[in-house]
DNA sequence: CAGCGCCGTAACATAATCGTAACATTTACG
DNA sequence: CGTAAATGTTACGATTATGTTACGGCGCTG
């Protein structure tokens, strides 16, 4: 079916997986000081750390977005846009939500660090701060930065999820869910196999905030049942009586 | 529910595969007639490139999504499905919108190129042509090709931005657009398939120095959708209850 | 300064989704 | 088999999110 050469095909496949592995974490440099760029740049690459550069808020959001770098160094000064905003910004995006961030700072002023991570800089680093220092606290955040990286597309079986488009589909079929059901089924696949009770669905995908009847749920898994199984029969939501609902190889 | 290939969600919103730097730029040839395959293939290793061939119209939107080429060079005239056709289907999608794509075509008319070009296609190349054109214009799209969102010309199903001289254009009719509905549908037109929220799109579209309500974005996606549409009712902007908006196929 | 286009908001209209209760079916178990 | 408990299914009123419209204000431009 496919026409490629052999040569084009072997190349390819040897290389693809290299730079996904092991390849050295990338570490987006934000900052406008041409000697400190200089400085961070030399001590990061010594480190074994690839790096790029923005010299502005504008350009940090877009390598931000485009390179998605292992971490970001932030400074708090910047032409166009603060640190701040760029900060707040990247946290409202799913690809860029869990990017650690190390604010950089010529003041050390409280007031603004407890700013800085409210807005979700992971630290904080005080200009001017020794190599060991920048490079201690980088490993720690990169240390921290494992398991928050939720899946943009899942997978069962045959089921996609993409999150980003925020579409479902069953084969080729593009499957409509409601808010709920999109939900339901996200946890589900989430956690696959796994059995979850009404009271954890309730808990999980409805939140705590209002109360509702437990056998609700058995409503939504029926929506989700059908919206998910067509006229077919395959059916890949278990009952476990007594106990709840898993989502399962049919 | 609507059928979609399986191939199109294979890599949805997926990263596509990279390629190292210093590797030869990979170039897409979909032609089915023998002697011009071989003919360009040859060239083109000549001049230092790797290639892949699809035959069909088919296989090419297959390829295109699998193999991530840095170039394409797509007959006009195919078995299964139009080059325009691909064109079109290719330029839906996040991982192909931004791919440089040259059309072959036997004719020269006016009107197919600019078919051709409306539809997402970068360049143009009647039959028959010298090698040395070929190479010229390839040369040129890849030191254009940039990621779509930085592209001065966006292209999605059959909606034309071109930020240069600032013109939107659906189909053959020219659209009118105030400057909030403009930098709307350019976000959207940058990362296209995407859903945003009301909040993410007063970050990004109107910027946050003034606070404004998020219902404020309805009424602008009622104003970008009145103005896209016209009296057609082939809508690009999906809603997607509690969540948001995204650009999207009809 | 009058007219025009654009914008943000509130108010109302419509549509989608939700939660619940009531009834139907299945299961476990003696 | 027969019964009780658990789950499946359905229909419907209530609620919420979104669609739509209209209006006042603001900044330009002629």
């Amino acid at each position: 079916m496919m026409q490629i050469s052999s040569q084009d095909f072997l190349l390819r496949n040897d290389k693809l997986p290299e730079r996904a592995k092991d390849s050295k974490p990338l570490i987006l440099i934000v900052e406008d000081e041409e000697a400190i760029v200089t400085l961070l740049d030399y001590n990061l690459r010594s480190a074994g750390y690839d790096t790029i550069v923005a010299r502005d808020g504008e350009e940090a959001v877009d390598l931000a977005l485009t390179m998605a770098p292992n971490a970001i160094l932030l400074d708090w000064m910047l032409p166009l846009r603060s640190g701040l905003e760029v900060c707040r910004h990247l946290r409202r995006f799913p690809e860029t939500n869990d990017v650690p961030i190390i604010m950089l700072t010529a003041r050390s002023e409280e007031q603004d660090k407890l700013r800085g991570l409210d807005m979700g800089a992971d630290d904080y680093l005080t200009k001017p701060f020794s190599p060991q220092e920048l490079l201690a606290r980088l490993r720690a955040v990169l240390r921290r930065a494992q398991p928050a990286r939720l899946k943009e597309i899942l997978v069962f079986a045959d089921i996609r999820m993409d999150q980003g488009s925020h579409r479902v589909t069953r084969g080729e079929t593009l499957i409509e869910l409601a808010p709920t059901e999109f939900r339901l089924l996200r946890h589900f696949m989430q956690f696959p196999g796994r059995v979850f009770s009404r009271e954890q669905l309730l808990d999980t995908v409805w939140g705590r905030e209002k109360e509702v009847e437990p056998r609700t749920v058995d409503v939504h898994i029926r929506r989700l049942r059908k919206a998910l199984n067509g006229k077919a029969d395959s059916d890949v939501i278990r009952t476990v009586r007594e106990v709840g609902y898993s989502l399962d190889q049919p």
